[in-house]
DNA sequence: GAGTCCTAGCTAACTCGTTAGTTAGTCTAC
DNA sequence: GTAGACTAACTAACGAGTTAGCTAGGACTC
Protein backbone atom coordinates (compact mmCIF):
# COMPACT_ATOMS: atom_id res chain seq x y z
CA UNK A 1 0.00 0.00 0.00
CA UNK A 2 1.22 3.28 -0.97
CA UNK A 3 0.29 5.73 1.84
CA UNK A 4 -0.89 4.14 5.49
CA UNK A 5 -3.33 5.74 7.59
CA UNK A 6 -0.88 8.49 7.01
CA UNK A 7 -3.57 10.43 4.84
CA UNK A 8 -6.28 10.51 7.79
CA UNK A 9 -3.97 11.77 10.36
CA UNK A 10 -3.58 14.74 7.91
CA UNK A 11 -7.71 14.84 7.27
CA UNK A 12 -7.50 14.72 11.12
CA UNK A 13 -5.29 17.58 11.45
CA UNK A 14 -7.01 19.74 8.63
CA UNK A 15 -10.74 19.42 10.95
CA UNK A 16 -8.67 20.93 13.68
CA UNK A 17 -6.60 23.08 12.01
CA UNK A 18 -10.02 24.53 10.42
CA UNK A 19 -12.34 24.45 13.62
CA UNK A 20 -9.09 26.42 15.38
CA UNK A 21 -8.51 29.16 13.01
CA UNK A 22 -12.35 29.78 12.95
CA UNK A 23 -12.25 30.31 16.68
CA UNK A 24 -9.25 32.30 16.76
CA UNK A 25 -7.62 34.05 13.71
CA UNK A 26 -4.03 33.12 12.38
CA UNK A 27 -2.77 35.24 14.92
CA UNK A 28 -4.86 33.43 18.22
CA UNK A 29 -4.56 30.09 16.97
CA UNK A 30 -2.30 27.47 19.09
CA UNK A 31 -0.48 25.05 17.38
CA UNK A 32 -0.09 22.81 19.66
CA UNK A 33 -3.95 22.66 20.61
CA UNK A 34 -4.51 22.03 16.94
CA UNK A 35 -2.41 19.37 17.31
CA UNK A 36 -3.95 17.78 20.90
CA UNK A 37 -7.47 18.28 19.43
CA UNK A 38 -5.93 16.03 16.11
CA UNK A 39 -5.05 13.18 18.37
CA UNK A 40 -1.27 13.59 17.36
CA UNK A 41 2.20 15.04 17.68
CA UNK A 42 2.97 18.64 16.80
CA UNK A 43 5.78 17.54 14.51
CA UNK A 44 3.52 15.93 12.33
CA UNK A 45 1.64 19.34 11.39
CA UNK A 46 5.52 20.47 10.94
CA UNK A 47 6.06 17.41 8.43
CA UNK A 48 2.53 17.37 6.79
CA UNK A 49 2.26 21.43 6.25
CA UNK A 50 5.56 23.41 6.41
CA UNK A 51 3.71 25.93 8.83
CA UNK A 52 1.43 27.68 10.99
CA UNK A 53 0.84 29.89 7.88
CA UNK A 54 0.77 27.62 5.44
CA UNK A 55 -1.80 25.08 7.66
CA UNK A 56 -4.28 28.29 7.15
CA UNK A 57 -3.93 28.34 3.53
CA UNK A 58 -4.41 25.28 3.18
CA UNK A 59 -7.51 25.12 4.83
CA UNK A 60 -8.60 28.03 3.70
CA UNK A 61 -8.49 27.00 -0.01
CA UNK A 62 -10.16 23.39 0.71
CA UNK A 63 -12.87 25.23 2.72
CA UNK A 64 -13.36 28.09 -0.41
CA UNK A 65 -13.08 25.32 -3.14
CA UNK A 66 -16.23 23.69 -1.45
CA UNK A 67 -18.20 27.34 -1.45
CA UNK A 68 -17.35 27.34 -4.97
CA UNK A 69 -18.57 23.64 -5.72
CA UNK A 70 -21.85 23.73 -3.29
CA UNK A 71 -23.25 27.06 -4.68
CA UNK A 72 -24.37 26.93 -7.98
CA UNK A 73 -24.84 30.79 -9.71
CA UNK A 74 -27.77 31.14 -11.33
CA UNK A 75 -28.27 34.82 -13.07
CA UNK A 76 -31.57 34.32 -14.21
CA UNK A 77 -32.94 33.62 -10.37
CA UNK A 78 -31.07 36.00 -8.33
CA UNK A 79 -33.67 35.79 -5.50
CA UNK A 80 -33.21 31.95 -5.23
CA UNK A 81 -29.00 32.29 -5.56
CA UNK A 82 -29.05 34.89 -2.46
CA UNK A 83 -31.79 32.54 -0.92
CA UNK A 84 -29.11 29.65 -1.58
CA UNK A 85 -25.97 31.76 -0.01
CA UNK A 86 -27.51 32.40 3.02
CA UNK A 87 -28.70 29.06 3.68
CA UNK A 88 -24.87 27.67 2.91
CA UNK A 89 -23.55 31.18 5.13
CA UNK A 90 -26.10 29.82 8.29
CA UNK A 91 -25.23 26.34 7.67
CA UNK A 92 -21.72 26.76 8.01
CA UNK A 93 -20.89 29.67 10.84
CA UNK A 94 -17.57 28.36 10.78
CA UNK A 95 -16.46 28.97 7.12
CA UNK A 96 -17.91 32.14 7.24
CA UNK A 97 -15.65 33.00 10.55
CA UNK A 98 -12.81 31.70 8.50
CA UNK A 99 -13.36 33.81 5.10
CA UNK A 100 -13.37 36.93 7.73
CA UNK A 101 -10.19 35.82 9.53
CA UNK A 102 -8.69 35.52 6.33
CA UNK A 103 -9.83 38.82 4.46
CA UNK A 104 -8.69 40.74 8.08
CA UNK A 105 -4.94 38.89 8.55
CA UNK A 106 -4.39 37.96 4.97
CA UNK A 107 -2.36 40.67 2.79
CA UNK A 108 -4.26 39.56 -0.65
CA UNK A 109 -4.80 35.99 -0.52
CA UNK A 110 -5.35 33.62 -3.76
CA UNK A 111 -7.33 36.69 -5.68
CA UNK A 112 -6.76 34.62 -8.94
CA UNK A 113 -9.32 31.95 -8.01
CA UNK A 114 -12.27 34.49 -6.51
CA UNK A 115 -11.63 37.02 -9.50
CA UNK A 116 -11.76 34.12 -11.80
CA UNK A 117 -15.57 33.40 -10.47
CA UNK A 118 -16.51 37.01 -10.12
CA UNK A 119 -16.15 37.59 -13.32
CA UNK A 120 -18.04 34.40 -14.53
CA UNK A 121 -20.84 35.76 -12.41
CA UNK A 122 -20.77 39.14 -13.80
CA UNK A 123 -20.66 38.01 -17.88
CA UNK A 124 -23.28 35.58 -17.28
CA UNK A 125 -25.47 38.27 -14.92
CA UNK A 126 -24.45 40.70 -18.24
CA UNK A 127 -25.80 37.78 -20.99
CA UNK A 128 -29.01 36.89 -19.17
CA UNK A 129 -30.04 41.09 -18.63
CA UNK A 130 -30.15 41.89 -22.09
CA UNK A 131 -33.39 42.69 -21.99
CA UNK A 132 -35.14 46.08 -22.95
CA UNK A 133 -34.07 49.11 -21.04
CA UNK A 134 -36.44 51.73 -20.01
CA UNK A 135 -35.53 55.14 -18.65
CA UNK A 136 -32.88 54.85 -16.37
CA UNK A 137 -30.15 51.91 -16.80
CA UNK A 138 -30.56 49.07 -14.77
CA UNK A 139 -27.94 48.78 -11.56
CA UNK A 140 -24.37 47.30 -12.69
CA UNK A 141 -23.98 43.61 -12.59
CA UNK A 142 -20.89 43.81 -10.60
CA UNK A 143 -22.62 45.76 -8.12
CA UNK A 144 -25.42 43.45 -7.57
CA UNK A 145 -23.12 40.96 -7.02
CA UNK A 146 -21.23 42.27 -4.34
CA UNK A 147 -24.82 43.66 -2.66
CA UNK A 148 -26.77 40.02 -2.99
CA UNK A 149 -23.50 38.40 -1.00
CA UNK A 150 -23.45 41.08 1.64
CA UNK A 151 -27.19 41.06 2.39
CA UNK A 152 -26.81 37.11 2.05
CA UNK A 153 -24.51 37.10 4.69
CA UNK A 154 -25.09 39.43 6.78
CA UNK A 155 -26.79 37.12 9.50
CA UNK A 156 -24.27 34.80 9.32
CA UNK A 157 -21.53 34.13 12.27
CA UNK A 158 -18.92 36.61 10.88
CA UNK A 159 -21.09 39.70 10.37
CA UNK A 160 -21.27 42.70 13.13
CA UNK A 161 -24.20 43.63 12.17
CA UNK A 162 -27.13 40.98 11.89
CA UNK A 163 -26.65 38.00 14.32
CA UNK A 164 -24.84 40.31 17.13
CA UNK A 165 -28.19 43.32 16.50
CA UNK A 166 -31.23 41.32 16.12
CA UNK A 167 -30.77 37.61 17.20
CA UNK A 168 -34.55 37.45 17.17
CA UNK A 169 -34.32 37.64 13.05
CA UNK A 170 -31.30 35.08 12.82
CA UNK A 171 -34.02 32.67 15.07
CA UNK A 172 -36.51 32.61 12.45
CA UNK A 173 -34.17 31.81 8.74
CA UNK A 174 -37.30 30.71 6.99
CA UNK A 175 -38.70 34.10 6.84
CA UNK A 176 -35.60 35.77 6.89
CA UNK A 177 -34.67 34.06 3.74
CA UNK A 178 -37.69 35.15 2.31
CA UNK A 179 -36.97 38.62 3.39
CA UNK A 180 -33.27 38.36 1.79
CA UNK A 181 -35.02 36.95 -1.36
CA UNK A 182 -37.64 39.96 -1.28
CA UNK A 183 -35.00 42.46 -1.46
CA UNK A 184 -32.72 40.74 -3.88
CA UNK A 185 -35.73 41.05 -6.14
CA UNK A 186 -36.20 44.76 -5.38
CA UNK A 187 -32.75 45.64 -6.15
CA UNK A 188 -32.81 43.26 -9.07
CA UNK A 189 -35.90 45.17 -10.68
CA UNK A 190 -34.45 48.46 -9.68
CA UNK A 191 -33.22 51.64 -11.99
CA UNK A 192 -30.83 54.21 -11.47
CA UNK A 193 -30.60 57.62 -12.82
CA UNK A 194 -33.68 60.43 -12.56
CA UNK B 1 -2.99 72.14 38.19
CA UNK B 2 -4.94 69.17 38.10
CA UNK B 3 -3.55 66.39 35.33
CA UNK B 4 -0.42 67.09 34.34
CA UNK B 5 0.33 66.16 30.66
CA UNK B 6 -0.65 62.47 31.15
CA UNK B 7 -3.93 63.28 29.47
CA UNK B 8 -2.03 63.86 26.26
CA UNK B 9 -0.15 61.05 26.66
CA UNK B 10 -3.42 58.45 27.23
CA UNK B 11 -4.48 59.93 24.13
CA UNK B 12 -1.13 59.13 22.12
CA UNK B 13 -1.64 55.44 23.62
CA UNK B 14 -5.32 55.40 22.77
CA UNK B 15 -4.58 56.99 19.44
CA UNK B 16 -1.62 54.33 18.85
CA UNK B 17 -3.65 51.54 19.95
CA UNK B 18 -6.17 51.63 17.91
CA UNK B 19 -3.86 52.43 14.96
CA UNK B 20 -2.50 48.82 16.04
CA UNK B 21 -5.63 47.07 16.84
CA UNK B 22 -6.83 48.06 13.77
CA UNK B 23 -4.08 46.59 11.66
CA UNK B 24 -3.44 43.24 13.69
CA UNK B 25 -6.22 42.48 15.26
CA UNK B 26 -6.19 41.78 19.65
CA UNK B 27 -4.18 38.62 19.21
CA UNK B 28 -2.06 39.70 16.73
CA UNK B 29 -1.47 43.46 18.21
CA UNK B 30 1.89 43.67 20.23
CA UNK B 31 2.25 46.22 23.41
CA UNK B 32 5.47 46.89 22.96
CA UNK B 33 4.65 48.30 19.20
CA UNK B 34 1.70 50.74 20.02
CA UNK B 35 4.76 52.10 22.88
CA UNK B 36 7.18 52.87 20.73
CA UNK B 37 4.20 54.17 18.52
CA UNK B 38 2.71 56.68 21.42
CA UNK B 39 6.25 57.21 22.21
CA UNK B 40 6.06 56.17 25.73
CA UNK B 41 6.83 53.46 28.18
CA UNK B 42 5.31 50.07 27.60
CA UNK B 43 4.41 50.15 31.88
CA UNK B 44 2.45 53.58 31.23
CA UNK B 45 -0.23 51.24 29.10
CA UNK B 46 -0.35 49.26 32.21
CA UNK B 47 -0.74 52.49 34.14
CA UNK B 48 -3.66 54.13 32.16
CA UNK B 49 -5.20 50.60 31.36
CA UNK B 50 -5.04 47.58 33.10
CA UNK B 51 -4.24 45.24 30.03
CA UNK B 52 -4.24 44.84 26.89
CA UNK B 53 -8.04 43.41 26.70
CA UNK B 54 -8.97 46.74 28.60
CA UNK B 55 -7.22 48.78 26.17
CA UNK B 56 -8.84 47.39 23.09
CA UNK B 57 -12.20 47.40 25.20
CA UNK B 58 -11.95 51.23 25.47
CA UNK B 59 -10.24 51.91 22.34
CA UNK B 60 -13.52 49.90 20.63
CA UNK B 61 -15.81 52.00 23.18
CA UNK B 62 -14.52 55.32 22.28
CA UNK B 63 -14.51 55.00 18.32
CA UNK B 64 -17.77 52.84 18.34
CA UNK B 65 -18.80 56.38 20.56
CA UNK B 66 -17.62 58.64 17.36
CA UNK B 67 -20.36 56.14 15.03
CA UNK B 68 -22.95 56.81 16.85
CA UNK B 69 -22.22 60.63 17.57
CA UNK B 70 -21.49 61.10 13.91
CA UNK B 71 -23.63 59.08 12.06
CA UNK B 72 -27.58 60.90 12.08
CA UNK B 73 -30.33 58.19 12.07
CA UNK B 74 -33.05 59.56 9.73
CA UNK B 75 -35.89 57.01 9.19
CA UNK B 76 -37.75 59.38 6.45
CA UNK B 77 -34.55 59.23 4.45
CA UNK B 78 -33.06 56.06 4.68
CA UNK B 79 -31.06 56.12 1.25
CA UNK B 80 -29.48 59.50 2.61
CA UNK B 81 -28.57 57.72 5.94
CA UNK B 82 -27.19 54.66 3.54
CA UNK B 83 -25.23 56.99 1.66
CA UNK B 84 -23.99 58.59 5.26
CA UNK B 85 -23.02 55.48 6.58
CA UNK B 86 -21.29 54.67 3.49
CA UNK B 87 -18.97 58.12 3.37
CA UNK B 88 -18.32 57.49 7.27
CA UNK B 89 -17.28 53.87 6.50
CA UNK B 90 -14.84 54.64 3.29
CA UNK B 91 -13.43 57.55 5.28
CA UNK B 92 -12.59 55.45 8.57
CA UNK B 93 -11.20 51.71 7.20
CA UNK B 94 -9.37 51.89 10.57
CA UNK B 95 -12.57 51.54 12.17
CA UNK B 96 -14.16 49.43 10.31
CA UNK B 97 -11.80 47.11 10.71
CA UNK B 98 -11.45 47.65 14.34
CA UNK B 99 -15.11 46.51 14.65
CA UNK B 100 -14.97 43.67 12.56
CA UNK B 101 -12.00 42.31 14.89
CA UNK B 102 -14.30 42.64 17.88
CA UNK B 103 -16.97 40.80 16.14
CA UNK B 104 -15.10 38.36 15.42
CA UNK B 105 -12.27 37.60 18.80
CA UNK B 106 -14.80 39.31 21.19
CA UNK B 107 -18.23 36.77 22.91
CA UNK B 108 -20.07 39.70 23.55
CA UNK B 109 -18.65 43.11 24.01
CA UNK B 110 -20.71 45.79 25.24
CA UNK B 111 -24.15 44.54 24.04
CA UNK B 112 -26.71 47.34 25.56
CA UNK B 113 -24.91 50.10 24.16
CA UNK B 114 -25.54 48.81 20.54
CA UNK B 115 -29.13 47.42 21.32
CA UNK B 116 -30.04 50.74 23.11
CA UNK B 117 -29.04 52.06 19.38
CA UNK B 118 -30.81 49.60 17.33
CA UNK B 119 -34.44 49.33 19.26
CA UNK B 120 -34.31 53.42 18.54
CA UNK B 121 -33.83 53.20 14.89
CA UNK B 122 -36.39 50.15 14.96
CA UNK B 123 -38.53 51.92 16.74
CA UNK B 124 -37.95 55.31 14.96
CA UNK B 125 -38.45 53.34 11.47
CA UNK B 126 -41.84 52.07 12.64
CA UNK B 127 -42.97 55.23 13.86
CA UNK B 128 -42.27 56.90 10.63
CA UNK B 129 -43.85 54.11 8.01
CA UNK B 130 -47.35 54.37 9.79
CA UNK B 131 -48.58 55.61 6.21
CA UNK B 132 -50.84 53.09 4.17
CA UNK B 133 -49.78 49.63 3.26
CA UNK B 134 -51.17 48.07 0.01
CA UNK B 135 -51.50 44.45 -0.78
CA UNK B 136 -48.25 42.69 0.83
CA UNK B 137 -46.77 44.26 3.88
CA UNK B 138 -43.22 46.30 3.82
CA UNK B 139 -39.93 44.77 4.74
CA UNK B 140 -39.85 44.63 8.59
CA UNK B 141 -37.82 47.45 9.90
CA UNK B 142 -35.47 45.28 12.10
CA UNK B 143 -34.58 43.67 8.80
CA UNK B 144 -34.18 46.68 6.82
CA UNK B 145 -31.83 48.64 8.88
CA UNK B 146 -29.29 45.34 8.79
CA UNK B 147 -29.97 44.78 5.31
CA UNK B 148 -28.64 48.86 5.01
CA UNK B 149 -26.26 48.46 6.89
CA UNK B 150 -24.52 45.30 5.38
CA UNK B 151 -25.12 47.66 1.73
CA UNK B 152 -23.53 50.54 3.36
CA UNK B 153 -20.59 49.01 4.65
CA UNK B 154 -20.14 46.11 1.53
CA UNK B 155 -17.13 48.33 -0.19
CA UNK B 156 -15.18 48.67 2.95
CA UNK B 157 -11.95 47.70 4.18
CA UNK B 158 -13.02 45.31 6.60
CA UNK B 159 -15.61 43.67 4.24
CA UNK B 160 -14.94 40.21 1.88
CA UNK B 161 -16.39 40.79 -0.57
CA UNK B 162 -16.65 44.68 -2.08
CA UNK B 163 -13.15 45.73 -1.97
CA UNK B 164 -11.49 43.03 -2.74
CA UNK B 165 -13.81 41.50 -5.67
CA UNK B 166 -14.62 44.43 -7.57
CA UNK B 167 -11.27 47.04 -6.82
CA UNK B 168 -12.63 49.22 -9.71
CA UNK B 169 -16.05 49.82 -8.19
CA UNK B 170 -14.39 50.68 -4.73
CA UNK B 171 -12.16 53.45 -6.49
CA UNK B 172 -15.19 55.16 -7.67
CA UNK B 173 -17.15 56.26 -4.32
CA UNK B 174 -19.32 58.85 -5.79
CA UNK B 175 -21.32 56.37 -7.99
CA UNK B 176 -21.16 53.55 -5.64
CA UNK B 177 -22.75 55.61 -2.93
CA UNK B 178 -26.01 56.53 -5.84
CA UNK B 179 -26.35 52.64 -6.50
CA UNK B 180 -26.13 51.89 -2.76
CA UNK B 181 -28.84 55.24 -2.64
CA UNK B 182 -30.85 53.34 -5.53
CA UNK B 183 -30.69 49.71 -4.02
CA UNK B 184 -31.86 50.84 -0.52
CA UNK B 185 -34.70 53.05 -2.20
CA UNK B 186 -35.70 50.02 -3.91
CA UNK B 187 -35.80 47.82 -0.63
CA UNK B 188 -37.54 50.19 1.53
CA UNK B 189 -40.09 50.34 -1.57
CA UNK B 190 -40.21 46.60 -1.30
CA UNK B 191 -43.48 44.77 -0.03
CA UNK B 192 -43.17 41.14 1.32
CA UNK B 193 -46.18 38.36 0.71
CA UNK B 194 -47.25 36.73 -2.70
C1' DG C 1 12.87 -19.09 9.70
C1' DA C 2 16.10 -16.33 12.20
C1' DG C 3 18.65 -12.29 11.87
C1' DT C 4 19.28 -7.74 9.94
C1' DC C 5 18.26 -3.62 7.54
C1' DC C 6 15.09 -0.16 6.12
C1' DT C 7 11.24 2.92 5.89
C1' DA C 8 6.80 5.07 7.10
C1' DG C 9 4.39 6.99 10.81
C1' DC C 10 4.77 8.84 14.84
C1' DT C 11 6.35 10.89 19.63
C1' DA C 12 8.71 13.08 23.82
C1' DA C 13 11.44 16.49 24.96
C1' DC C 14 13.94 20.34 23.78
C1' DT C 15 15.36 25.30 22.01
C1' DC C 16 15.14 29.94 22.04
C1' DG C 17 13.12 34.15 20.55
C1' DT C 18 9.02 36.63 21.90
C1' DT C 19 5.60 38.80 24.85
C1' DA C 20 2.42 40.36 28.52
C1' DG C 21 3.06 42.11 32.60
C1' DT C 22 6.21 43.96 36.85
C1' DT C 23 9.61 46.20 39.74
C1' DA C 24 12.40 49.53 41.33
C1' DG C 25 13.83 53.75 40.65
C1' DT C 26 14.65 58.60 38.18
C1' DC C 27 13.34 63.29 37.35
C1' DT C 28 10.96 67.56 37.75
C1' DA C 29 7.97 70.93 39.85
C1' DC C 30 6.06 72.79 43.61
C1' DG D 1 10.50 66.27 50.48
C1' DT D 2 6.67 64.66 48.25
C1' DA D 3 3.65 63.52 44.47
C1' DG D 4 2.87 62.89 39.67
C1' DA D 5 4.76 61.47 35.18
C1' DC D 6 7.71 58.61 33.41
C1' DT D 7 11.65 54.99 32.31
C1' DA D 8 15.06 51.05 32.06
C1' DA D 9 15.59 46.67 33.05
C1' DC D 10 13.71 42.54 34.45
C1' DT D 11 10.77 38.10 34.80
C1' DA D 12 8.21 34.27 33.88
C1' DA D 13 5.73 32.04 30.74
C1' DC D 14 4.40 31.03 26.29
C1' DG D 15 4.64 29.30 21.71
C1' DA D 16 6.47 28.23 16.99
C1' DG D 17 9.48 25.36 15.26
C1' DT D 18 13.30 21.38 15.84
C1' DT D 19 15.85 17.24 17.16
C1' DA D 20 16.64 12.80 18.11
C1' DG D 21 14.74 8.68 18.45
C1' DC D 22 11.09 5.00 18.97
C1' DT D 23 8.11 1.21 16.88
C1' DA D 24 5.95 -1.89 13.72
C1' DG D 25 6.27 -4.36 9.79
C1' DG D 26 7.96 -5.49 5.23
C1' DA D 27 11.79 -7.30 2.66
C1' DC D 28 15.93 -9.24 1.80
C1' DT D 29 19.74 -12.49 2.86
C1' DC D 30 21.74 -16.75 4.26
Amino acid sequence: MATGNSEATKARILEAARDEFSAHGIAGARVDRIAKAAGCNKNLLYIYFQSKETLFATVLEQNLRRVYDELRFTPDDLPGYAARVFDFAMANPGLMRLMAWAGLEQEAGDVALRNAAQSAKVAAMEAAAHDADGPGARLAPEFLLTAILALATAWSAASPFGPRLSPGLAADPATLRAQIADAVAAIAAARTGP
